[in-house]
DNA sequence: GAGATTCGCCTAACCTGATTAGGCAGGACG
DNA sequence: CGTCCTGCCTAATCAGGTTAGGCGAATCTC
């Protein structure tokens, strides 16, 4: 028998890649055994079931996303750390439109807790560092840009911006221009 | 056999209220039937298929937030306006979880073109009157705003916000402010 | 290096959900 | 009163998810 050398590391991966090229939601156990060319319940010994495999790769893309957003602030700040790192965000999810997907599937507790909420939430913190916000401000601002980015990227993938001038480009800029013009007016106190 | 007064109609907005009992992923053809005391094939008289079915349910909760968002901006304008359309979405988000999951259903473009998407657009550059935004500045403003309220509920009932301080609803405050205050001073040439 | 053990993948089987084809019965309508 | 239409049914098929148990190849032990 051919061994093709499964792992939940390798299943996940290919998850991943699967996700991008047909879409998160069809990235079945079923279709990774079929490009591994191997039968569906093999999979059983490495993943728990389906949603264990889509919480790892949710929690894949999580990380992967991590780190290309602390990649892209190191060494910035202000409006510069702000840009780079909302663009981050954006090109993974044009690059990877899978594996953003993923990022927004429900994790239960113990993922969420295990996965990279963290490190996203401190990066957010470490970006709005050049703005001078004291709490609880800089937790609201937090939220907000969470908010934007999220819904920005969401929508935009779903074609809600296609179609319409002006271009989706020029909205992305002039809302980041409001942003930072935003978080420098800030209530402070 | 017992008759049941099956209509399409029926099974939608059936189908609305167990999205919101148990989720909308879990709204089913075969769950509908159960509901409906009726055999699983029963339903495909009345719908084509499950996809025709989530895209019903969709295209419904989409027209039923534009009528309450219509409803809570009448007559109001400015910072007044841009309140009650914010909390018009997330109220509805909150007390129509699976309605409101719906809403984001990826519809293809027949389905999106039938639906509430431009009334939703009108409705949001009606808010938008007040702030004096000229073209293309105010499709920008447009699509902040989707962005912002949309991302914003849908971390929040991620739990995203939950079970950290400070409390959800002060956030949603001050950004509520922070985007009125934007908007006031967003470049209008 | 030979036997014991582990472990990766397999076969077989079953469940739930989606979907289609064709049937029957009961109310509407002449 | 017969006929038709329509609403729901039975039967059957298919895909995906999942479990139980088997077999053989790789690795370990001495």
């Amino acid at each position: 028998m051919a061994r093709v050398g499964l792992t939940t590391g390798t299943l996940i991966r290919a998850g991943a890649e699967t996700a991008d090229e047909i879409g998160f939601e069809r990235t079945t156990p079923t279709e990774l055994a079929r490009r591994f060319g191997v039968r569906t319940a093999s999979l059983y010994s490495h993943v728990r079931n389906a949603h264990d495999l889509k919480t790892g790769i949710a929690l894949f893309a999580l990380e992967e996303l991590a780190d290309l957003v602390s990649d892209a602030v190191a060494g910035r700040s202000g409006k510069d750390a702000l840009t780079a790192f909302a663009n981050a965000y954006r090109d993974y999810a044009r690059r990877h439109p899978g594996r953003f997907t993923a990022t927004q599937f429900p994790l239960d507790a113990e993922a969420a807790a295990a996965g990279a909420g963290a490190r996203h939430a401190q990066m957010s913190r470490a970006v709005l560092r050049g703005y001078g916000l004291a709490e609880p401000h800089q937790t609201h601002a937090v939220r907000l840009l969470g908010s934007v980015f999220t819904g920005y990227v969401t929508l935009e993938s779903a074609g809600g911006f296609s179609h319409s001038a002006p271009d989706s480009q020029e909205s992305w800029t002039e809302i980041l221009n409001g942003l930072d013009a935003l978080l420098r007016t800030w209530p402070t106190g």
